[in-house]
This record gives structure tokens, sequence and C-alpha cells, in this order.
DNA sequence: TAGGTGATGACATCGGATGTCATGAGGTGT
DNA sequence: ACACCTCATGACATCCGATGTCATCACCTA
């Protein structure tokens, strides 16, 4: 038999989520959530760089799955069907049966403005891996940077709604909608200003 | 004479500057900045929810301001004209003098992960306070959420880049450049899902 | 069976953050 | 002129998040 009850680091991530949503993130201590899995307080440090991470850790392979997406998208495809055909992607496949998760989730991180900064630092990494993407495929610097921040943008605000309205609709069906909003709302007025 | 030196806040903010500059953020403990300003570790805590506040309360100001003048905004506005004439006005009246100061404040920032969150945290007030101009223009939610973080992507690259650039060409000018490449980006290809 | 590897435990310490009470200058009212 | 209030700050104590260091011991490999 092993020395240590397997998968510390999951039972880290489970033990924390559940003290969170029960008595508060901040009222959660490291050593409560260490007992609760059976661990000490270092070896929780060990797995996450600090009390927060714990609730991020599990979504890291997001940002190199869509930069992987964008580097095997056909390389006719311009900045915005590079885009969508990427952001569609993601959405069809990688949030199955997450959706009560995700709603316990956000709820906590909600509750504080700690967690709230941190996640927004994860949707930056996110539009750093698109704007890589970008580049990578010959997209200049300020527009990469630009489109994006957009991409990040848009995928946000539908992952939001798509908890808000519990799964009624379909995620990738409202981040069509979404893009398709965006795209009417910069191209129904003419420029204000034409060179 | 008064019983305390004037300005204390201020003074904590110049030596926290100065000294995060000199010698790093996590290298500087709130006793040394409040020794180098005459006055103690927990007058700092008063002023400055916690040790990164410091870096950001000078620009508390800026969300209320735009926020006011969307609601100046002439009613017959669309929200894309809403937003290019409050971005410019703030864009052309708010930064005067400023890019000596940002540019030695965002070295700070980039150099610490925490700062960095902090930052993200003041741009997502900044959106928000753009998301609720439209909303109070009675612009639908979905559109205000979008359109909203998008003005906020727009004006952060363009002071990024105005930073870069060491103002050799203006915010505004900035600003419309980029209005203008998101809009191109975004418009000049026919949908892919038409309904 | 001997030694290496790697995850964990145990202990110590630093500093960020907060609660509480004391202090004393400036302002206010009578 | 006197008493009182207000409020920014000082002084002190404490909690806990975070980190460095060394010991321990199952598992693997030769």
């Amino acid at each position: 038999m092993s020395r240590w009850q397997p998968d510390a680091r999951g039972r880290l991530e489970r033990a924390a989520l559940e003290l969170f949503a029960r008595q508060g993130f901040a009222e959660t201590t490291v050593p409560e959530i260490t007992a609760e899995a059976g661990l000490t307080t270092r070896t929780f440090f060990r797995h996450f760089a600090d009390k927060r991470e714990v609730l991020f850790a599990a979504e890291a392979g997001l940002p190199p799955f869509i930069a992987q997406l964008m580097a095997e998208a056909p390389a006719e495809l311009g900045p915005y069907d590079t885009l969508t055909h990427s952001l569609e992607t993601v959405a069809a496949t990688r949030f199955d049966g997450l959706l009560d998760y995700l709603i316990a989730r956000r709820a906590v991180i909600r509750s504080d403005a700690g967690l709230r900064e941190r996640e927004l630092r994860k949707q930056e990494v996110l539009a750093e891996a698109i704007e890589q993407g970008f580049l990578d495929r010959g997209v200049d610097e300020v527009t990469s940077a630009l489109v994006g921040r957009m991409a990040a943008v848009v995928f946000n605000v539908s992952l939001d709604r798509w908890l808000d309205l519990g799964g009624s609709r379909t995620l990738l069906d409202l981040m069509q909608e979404h893009l398709a909003l965006t795209r009417v709302t910069f191209a129904a007025t003419p420029p204000a200003h034409s060179s």
C-alpha cells in the first residue's frame, strides 16, 4: 500500500471548493483545507502557489488548447474566421458536464475581490495565447493585440451568460450570437473619421 | 503649526513608487515605505486597503468621469458613436503631463504578478462603468456588456502603445486608429453564419 | 540490497493585514 | 475662555498567508 492517499492535489481542490462555498473564502484557512484533505499546510503550498490558485489550477490547459487550434486552422483564413473557427471548437468540445461545477465556482469567485483579480489574470493569459496565435499566423502586432483581447471578451461574456441561463442554450450558440452582435455594433454605423 | 505634516496620502504614494522602482515591489516592506514618509504601518493601511493599492488610488476618478461623458453625450448617438465621443474626450483631456509617471508606474506593475492582477481589476471597473453608461442609455444588456469590455480593450491597448511610443503620437490619435482597426477587422469579412 | 528519487511532514520565520485603545491638535458652541 | 467633539495618527497585539530548510520514508532502479 502507498505511503500516502492518492490524488493529493484533487483532494485539496475539492476540499477547498467545498469549504469556500460553505463558509466563505476569507473565512477558510489553509490549515482547515489541509486538515479536511488529510495533509499539511506546507503541502498545500507545494501544489498551489497561493490560496487562490487552488480554484484555477484545473483550467490551466485552455490557453494551450486554443493556441493549438489556431495553429492548425487553415492558413488562408483571416483573423476573424480563425477566431470563429477556434472559439467554436472550444465551445463545442471543452465544457460538457462542467455546468454545475462552474456555477458553484463562479459564486465563490464573485464573493471575493482577490479571487476576481486572479480570474481576470487567467482571462488575460487566454487573451495572450490568442494574441500569440495571431502573431504566429503573420497578423500584425496591433491587430493581434486588439483582436486577441476582443476574442477573450466574447469568450468570457459567452461563458458567463451560459451559466446565467443555466445551460438552456449551448455555449456554442451563445458565442456565435455574441460574435455576430459585436460585428453588427461595430459595423453598422459608417466611420466617423474616414481617411 | 499642524500636529502632522500635510498630505500623508501623497507622501505615501510617492515614497512607495520610488522604493518599488529602486528595489522592487516584493522587496519593499510597508514599514520601509512609512518610515520614508514619516508615518507608521497602521496609517498606511488606513489610506490604502493593501500594499498594491498605493499604486492605483490616484486614478480612481477615471471611471466616474467616463460615465459622466457618456451620460452627457447626445441622446441620438448609437453605441459606437457614444463610445468614440467619450473615449476621445478622455484621451484628449486627461493624460497631459502624465507620460513619464505612467511609464515608471507601468514598469513597476509589469515586474509583479500581483500588481498586474490589481491593474486588471481596475480595468474591469472601467469596463463596468462604460457598460453601465450604455445601460443608462437604453442599450440592451448583452450589447452593453460586450461593447463596454471592447471599449476598455481599445482604451488599454491605446494607452499601452502610447507609452511604448514615448508620446511620439497622441493618445487620441492612437485611440482613433485602434477603433478603426477593430472596425475593419470585424467588418471586412462577410459573416460566416448568416441568419 | 544498496542507493537514488520525489512527495510529504515538521518546524521556524517573515511580513501583510486588522482590531483596539490611546493621544492630541483643531474646530465648535456657549 | 472653557469644555467638548472630531478625527487623523500612534502604539501595541495578533492572525494567517507564504516560504525556507531539513527530515522521513515508500517506491523505483541497478
